[in-house]
DNA sequence: TTAACATATAAACATATATTTATATGTTTT
DNA sequence: AAAACATATAAATATATGTTTATATGTTAA
């Protein structure tokens, strides 16, 4: 038996609330093709570094992020391609949509 | 000059957190292949009739459903396919993923 | 080992969101 | 026109979420 059942559209649902908001989005955007630390990330959005790590973690625990540590820095980047098709799809649909 | 002037990442960012409801996704999902009314999507979800509603108004505003009165029913459906892909394609990954 | 740096965590606050209960609106049928 | 039905709206409540400020943890460099 499964550790936690939870089924595909909760799962989905979850990884969409994640993904539904504009710095997460923004983040996750700026990692299609690059892996980046705190610091850059944090220029990047303009925010506070603690937000950052904020959305940085949620990401993280949605397995949309992984996390490597590199002497004091950690860097993220996808935790996979799962996430890379839906993110990239839905800019495509926005950038024709009216 | 537009009367709203939104970017790309944050219209997709509102997409997805729309979509990142269990009820509004279970919806979606619901309407992929057909229309129906208020009382078919209240009985197939098993939540109360106002919550239904409200949620259907969030998917109407965001242009990711659409309704059409017949007689005293309100059928919705799909407004159009942008929403599709972005489902589907969560779908299968979900599917996949471990 | 102390100082400087990078990131994470915690508490506090503000805001947003979902759900319920009650009621209103609009449509058809009698 | 009244009754029955389908859906929408409003107010109230509860819960969740994002941001800030302050501080802690862990790592490298001096």
């Amino acid at each position: 038996m499964e550790y936690k059942e939870i089924n595909v559209v909760d799962r989905l649902a979850n990884t969409l609330s994640i993904l539904g908001d504009a710095a997460r989005l923004s983040i996750v955007i700026y990692l299609l093709n690059q892996k980046a630390n705190v610091g850059d990330i944090t220029k990047h959005l303009n925010m506070s570094q603690p937000a950052i790590s904020h959305h940085l973690r949620l990401l993280k625990d949605a397995k949309i992020l992984k996390a490597e540590k590199k002497g004091k820095q950690v860097y993220y980047s996808l935790d996979d391609n799962h996430v890379k098709d839906i993110v990239t799809s839905g800019l495509v649909h926005m950038a024709h949509g009216e």
